[in-house]
DNA sequence: GTCCAGGCATGCA
DNA sequence: TGCATGCATGGA
């Protein structure tokens, strides 16, 4: 992997097994938003961007500082990680072999453990774009403007302050009430999202279930999304379908990179089941 | 109009 | 421990 900074722009070439489209767009984030010419725009970390590959598959961060590619967006589209190897492994399985012939380049964002925990809260028995209406509306209402229309998650601090009614009018019905309790746990130390993430898998895991509003599938994709467990495995409906595949359970090639493989089929059954 | 979605808490056996 | 039920809302 190379980084230069060309004008304003940060340029990386040699990255391998990144598509924006699949990593973007697969239901692991709710914030990104595709653009007339293929580029993708939203806010993470804080920071606004517009992100584009240019004709040799370089990755065009836009208007984007060398200070947040490093401590920041680097992290949060796994850049280090080797994921073409990963693939390679995934693919001793003949079903992933397949999918990965045919959407390669789904990555793993680390996306920070509010947003993650909060998002897939009001994700439950909810469909992607109906998500991404409600988060949409709860970050123009509370989050911080950073660029023209563009504005942050808002935090747990902020979102303390309301209430149930408050939330209930952004549109997420019975989960109102979850989101009410989680910002005010969070913002008040309560639950340490920091902590969690220092925790061993199966504690980490111990401490989300616990969480009021919280379940199984949630707390697995919290783990995946917001807390770096590449293992943790969540289980939807599209997932349940997927794994009549998997009559004896996971294959071997999974292990320690389930969630990956999970992303995937996942993209993959909502294609084709 | 009916059905469904990156499910969960609750009550009951 | 496992199963049935109610829950808010917008798109198909």
């Amino acid at each position: 992997m190379e980084v230069k900074i060309i004008g304003s722009d940060i340029v990386v070439s040699g990255v391998e097994c990144l598509d924006l489209d699949l990593t973007l767009d697969c239901g692991q984030a709710f914030r990104w938003v595709k653009q007339g010419d293929g580029s993708y725009s939203g806010v993470a970390g804080g920071y606004f961007l517009n992100i584009s590959k240019n004709e040799n598959g370089d990755l065009i961060f836009e208007n984007t500082t060398k200070e947040s590619f490093d401590t920041f967006f680097r992290n949060y589209f796994d850049l280090d990680k080797d994921y073409k190897k990963i693939c390679d492994t995934l693919k001793e399985d003949e079903l992933l072999r397949a999918t990965i012939d045919e959407y390669y380049g789904i990555r793993i964002l680390n996306q920070e453990p509010w947003e993650a925990l909060c998002s897939f809260v009001i994700s439950q028995q909810n469909n992607i774009k109906r998500i991404k209406l409600i988060i949409t509306r709860l970050c123009s209402a509370y989050g911080d403007e950073v660029a023209d229309g563009w504005y942050t998650f808002p935090s747990a601090q902020k979102l303390a302050a309301l209430g149930e009614q408050d939330f209930a009018a952004l549109g997420l019905g019975y989960r109102a009430k979850y989101v009410e309790k989680l910002a005010k746990d969070v913002a008040s130390g309560a639950i340490d999202l920091e902590k969690i993430k220092s925790l061993p898998l199966e504690e980490a895991r111990k401490e989300l279930l616990q969480i009021y509003g919280v379940g199984i599938k949630v707390t697995n994709c919290a783990l995946l999304f917001g807390f770096q467990f590449y293992s943790a495995f969540p289980v939807d409906v599209w997932m349940k379908r997927v794994m009549e595949y998997y009559p004896d359970g996971l294959p071997k090639c999974f292990d320690g990179i389930e969630g990956i493989a999970q992303q995937y089929l996942f993209h993959w059954a909502r294609n084709n089941l």
